[in-house]
DNA sequence: CGAGCGGATTTGTGATCACATTATTTTGCC
DNA sequence: GGCAAAATAATGTGATCACAAATCCGCTCG
């Protein structure tokens, strides 16, 4: 409620924005238990806000498949299976090979020298063993490429792709990671960007994204299922508290 | 994966699912001018509604791309450009040509005994000079190829593209329409879905698409933009009162 | 005449309330 | 003691109100 005058020229700062925000930040970092039930005034009541901008935020997150609510109603995290994720593979292939195919024409040399450094980054925490920074990392990499790419509505299509498959790739780590040639593959990919090579971007590009999906699919269950990347903390019924802390935000 | 046609959100009677859908017709049916300002108020007298559920459809319609909302505040159409058009042209040249080429795998017989019913109904529609069933054919035949990939994650990428570029396809009338080739093509896709040959159908995809967006970028201005499918009555600066009837929404 | 200014109106945002429906717990019967 | 039915709590939905920022309009001054 007491909302102190906006800076003038900032961004979006309306409490519905910075809801969204909190909650894509929260799902991007795997706050969220897979299947857990996340209702309005729970989110409300931890970020401090009513709600309004609660139900606007969540709604929008429920559209673009991040969230998603039975017909009864209650708002839960999608569970994952096989045949979600080999469908998210092959659209992300085609996406973001796409994206990486423009960005081979469009790129200036001050965006190649960024997606240079967070190549290196990725391979310096890799040594380290860091794999949350290995993580946040590589999605640097990936979106210096798409923001390259300088094409708007390409991007907001692959970042919803990513908030839907980005908690799993927890998953990758680091039984994937151990055995992955990607150093290569993201050479090969700078060295086509910078020769403007689209046909070789673009199958780069599709092979990182084959083959890191491929091994997530590969992890089902004999049902099709998946299991959560921070698995939940579901032993038997816990009945939620209303400070039960399954995810910290903050609107700041 | 037995998965015939689950309707995802078939019993939602909620007043924001009817007014998102009021909406979402009225602007695939051109019946927006592009750069009309669409304020809150004004859709709930017409709907007869109060501002909550249209705050919360009109959201979801300016994440999707049907709207823009300016920094400031005020909720308009879109006005398209060339360089929209060509992004939105290989973005679904890729998605809509995946879709063709999971549905040359996945179709059953009777999805393509609907395709080929709705090709049949565009030759018709097309003989009668009859452009708005032409294009409402157009349409149905499209999305018939696209349920038959059963890929519902694609299948929403899909309708939120075309709920961007829809307006505009009456730009495709009748000009652009006499001069197509299209009989051909849409046989050639319907013989390679009935072969289950994914190439073939994937570049038939390609190659319809690609025609009909390079033709409507080809109509850009000196500046880039692209006239509305149905010239707004902008002649001079008309006040818009509470029942202009720039477009008819009714809730069921 | 035209440009700047100030008040009045418009408009999106967020909070709060009321309500219907669903979920959960308690009660009552055999 | 088990199970169904009633009572209670939880939860999403929609309407309404208050408010601040933006827009609009008429006025005055140069």
């Amino acid at each position: 409620m007491p909302r102190t005058a906006p800076p003038p020229d900032a961004a979006d700062t309306s409490l519905r924005q910075q809801v969204y925000a909190s909650l894509r930040e929260a799902l991007t970092m795997g706050r969220f238990a897979p299947g857990q039930k996340v209702t309005f005034r729970y989110v409300a009541g931890v970020l401090g806000v009513s709600l309004t901008p609660v139900r606007e935020a969540l709604r929008r997150l429920v559209a673009e498949g991040a969230f998603e609510m039975n017909p009864n109603r209650s708002v839960r995290v999608p569970l994952m299976t096989r045949d979600k994720v080999l469908e998210l593979r092959d659209i992300r292939m085609e996406l973001e090979g796409l994206a990486a195919a423009k960005a081979a024409h469009a790129a200036s040399r001050a965006q190649i020298a960024d997606i240079r450094r967070a190549a290196r980054e990725i391979l310096a925490a890799r040594t380290r063993g860091d794999s949350a920074t290995d993580r946040q990392k590589v999605r640097e990499f990936h979106f210096a490429v798409y923001a390259a790419a300088a094409q708007p509505t390409l991007l907001r299509l692959i970042e919803g792709l990513w908030l839907q498959t980005g908690p799993y790739m927890n998953l990758l780590y680091p039984d994937f990671i151990s055995s992955s040639r990607g150093p290569a593959g993201r050479q090969r990919l700078i060295d086509a960007l910078q020769a403007g090579d689209a046909a070789t971007a673009r199958r780069e590009m599709e092979n990182d994204i084959r083959r890191a999906l491929s091994y997530v699919a590969g992890l089902a269950d004999e049902n099709g299922n998946i299991a959560p990347a921070v698995p939940a903390t579901v032993g038997k019924r816990r009945r939620p508290s209303t400070r039960d802390a399954a995810f910290e935000l903050q609107v700041n």
